[in-house]
RNA sequence: GCCCCCAUCGUCUAGCGGCCUAGGACGCCGCCCUUUCACGGCGGUAGCACGGGUUCGAAUCCCGUUGGGGGUACCA
């Protein structure tokens, strides 16, 4: 096997359309990319849809949708097409029947008649004489009157690959050497009885087809890598594509406690991570985290900073646990490190969602959503916090309102003085900016009454912004302006205790 | 049962025989900054699963034990 390398490398990402896209996809997906996009090689994106009865057309869209979200653009595959289309399976099933029958011909695998029930049978034998499971070899050999007679009853063969009687060993790309012996991997079924191809036959055909040059991919598929490295053999050998593509199995990402991050877990649904506004760039990096780092002592890093520096060598065998607060932490670093307007415009579609701004934002909203973005970018662990945060800016008078669990601080006779003092030292103010409504605020309440700056400007932010947590507070009221800070001031007044 | 993989703070990790009285990050706890909340700064908490080897010397290499995970489908 010639080891290829830069431009000659080729890599696939080959989810099945089922449920919801998961982290641990994306996880895959991330690696796979990463590694084609550092040796500018080919980053080949397929579909394994074979499993009519669990793949779905909403779920080969979501996919499609969040690899352009999360930034993994495809050389070859579904939409951009490529040399070897088409790139979902189901529709690919001529190519299947044709290589199965030369699998079948060439005698690297053969039909198998064997029933459901004939195969527990045996097996049960096997382990209770101690001998180990798996099928058994019963069919390898059967002669032309054994076929007849199967025949004659009506049974419909599997297909199922002749394993060779010797250890098989591949180097893997993160853990090493791996061998197995023969006693272990028995031949295994292609095709169904039905005629229909199983994920055992046409992902390795594929990646033949596609000339796949390193198959990166979970560590739950590391104890079928030996079978398939038969078939890869098995169909070089009639000329299907070249024998092997070398092997990384990725660590597990794990959900909370021992357990496998499954597709239940609410933690691995993709799509809640959008929804709740981190950014493609902050999940990515995490993500990137979970067995892999760019150096030592850095944690936060970009796509492009992963790109050219991963070494799928240096990936960590070890399964590594989703930790939720970390991921926010990272989100949110990068969330920091966007420009202002950057982060106003990726706001917007948090904000209309809520309703407060429109899609795209009217000039006046824009306005605002710039000059908020600063106040807010490093309060942040996600965008959808920007709802909560900004709604006050946005909200129309009508509905604005105070929350119910901050309004005492403005209801108490105490905060009513405060706010009452504070629309004294607003009114007739001249010029409506934060230094200006600051020092009004504070001359007259910290100074003057002397209050300490908690006690004077609490009740002020309540009736304000509605909330005892906000943006800072001058700022925020220079950009509400004076009319409607003016306003609220006095509703503040009004609210009875 | 059998096969395979894995094993450093709570979590992610650095470490590839001496630089380790084990470094960083997240979390957590203090303190400072401060108009709230954050950000930022400083400090603290906490770990080499166990037992044998090999070696002058082991977190690092080997073997075993234990623990965890995965596979053992006419799912992918």
């Amino acid at each position: 096997m010639t080891e290829p390398a830069g431009s000659d490398i080729r890599v696939r990402f080959c989810p099945s359309p089922t449920g919801n896209p998961h982290v641990g996809l994306a996880r895959t997906a991330l690696f796979n990319w990463a590694y084609a996009r550092h040796n500018g090689g080919t980053f080949v994106f397929r579909i394994e849809d074979t499993d009519a009865s669990r793949d779905s057309q909403e779920s080969y869209d979501l996919l499609l949708d969040v690899m352009g979200w999360l930034g993994f653009t495809w050389d070859e595959g579904p939409v951009v097409g490529g040399p070897d289309a088409p790139y979902r399976q189901s529709e690919r099933y001529d190519i299947y029947r044709d290589v199965a029958k030369r699998l079948l011909e060439s005698g690297s695998a053969y039909h198998c008649y064997c029933s459901k029930e004939e195969l527990d049978e045996r097996n049960q034998r096997a382990a209770a004489a101690g001998r180990a499971p798996g099928y058994d070899g019963h069919c390898r050999e059967l002669g032309p009157s054994q076929v007849a007679a199967y025949e004659a009853e009506g049974r419909m063969p599997v297909l199922r690959l002749r394993m060779p009687d010797r250890p098989i060993t591949f180097d893997d790309l993160v853990r090493g050497e791996i061998t197995f012996q023969p006693e272990h991997v028995p031949d295994y079924v292609l095709v169904r009885a039905n005629g229909h191809p199983l994920y055992t036959l046409v992902n390795p055909v594929d990646d033949a087809l596609m000339r796949i040059t390193h198959v990166l991919r979970g560590e739950d598929l590391l104890s079928s890598t030996p079978r398939q490295i038969a078939l890869y053999d098995a169909l070089a050998a009639i000329g299907v594509g070249a024998g092997p593509p070398r092997f990384g199995h990725l660590p597990y990402v794990m959900g909370q406690g021992n357990k496998k991050l499954s597709k239940r877990d609410p933690e691995s649904n993709l799509l809640g991570y959008r929804d709740r506004g981190f950014l493609p760039e902050g999940l990515t990096n995490y993500l990137a985290l979970l067995g892999w780092g760019l150096a030592d002592d850095r944690d936060v890093f970009s796509l492009d900073e992963m790109v050219a520096a991963f070494d799928i060598a240096r990936v960590n065998p070890n399964p590594a646990r989703f930790d939720l607060k970390k991921c926010e932490a990272i989100n949110a670093a990068h969330l920091r490190g966007l420009e202002p307007d950057d982060l106003a415009v990726r706001m917007v579609p948090y904000l209309h969602a809520a309703g407060l701004v429109a899609d795209p934002p009217t000039e006046e909203e824009q306005a605002i959503l710039r000059a908020a973005a600063p106040l807010v970018q490093e309060r942040m662990v996600v965008l959808g916090e920007s709802v909560d945060m900004l709604s006050f800016l946005f909200v129309s008078e009508r509905d604005f309102a105070l929350q119910p669990a901050d309004s005492a601080a403005v209801a108490d006779p105490s905060g009513q003085e405060v706010v009452s003092s504070a629309y004294d030292a607003l009114t007739g103010l001249p010029d409506w900016t934060a230094p200006a409504v600051e020092g009004a605020l504070r001359g007259r309440l910290v100074d003057r009454m002397g209050l300490k700056p908690r006690a004077a400007f609490g009740p002020v932010r309540v009736a304000v912004t509605g909330r005892r947590v906000s943006p800072p507070l001058f700022e925020s009221i220079e950009l509400l302006g004076r009319e409607r800070t003016m306003r609220r001031l006095a509703a503040a007044l009004r609210t009875p205790s």
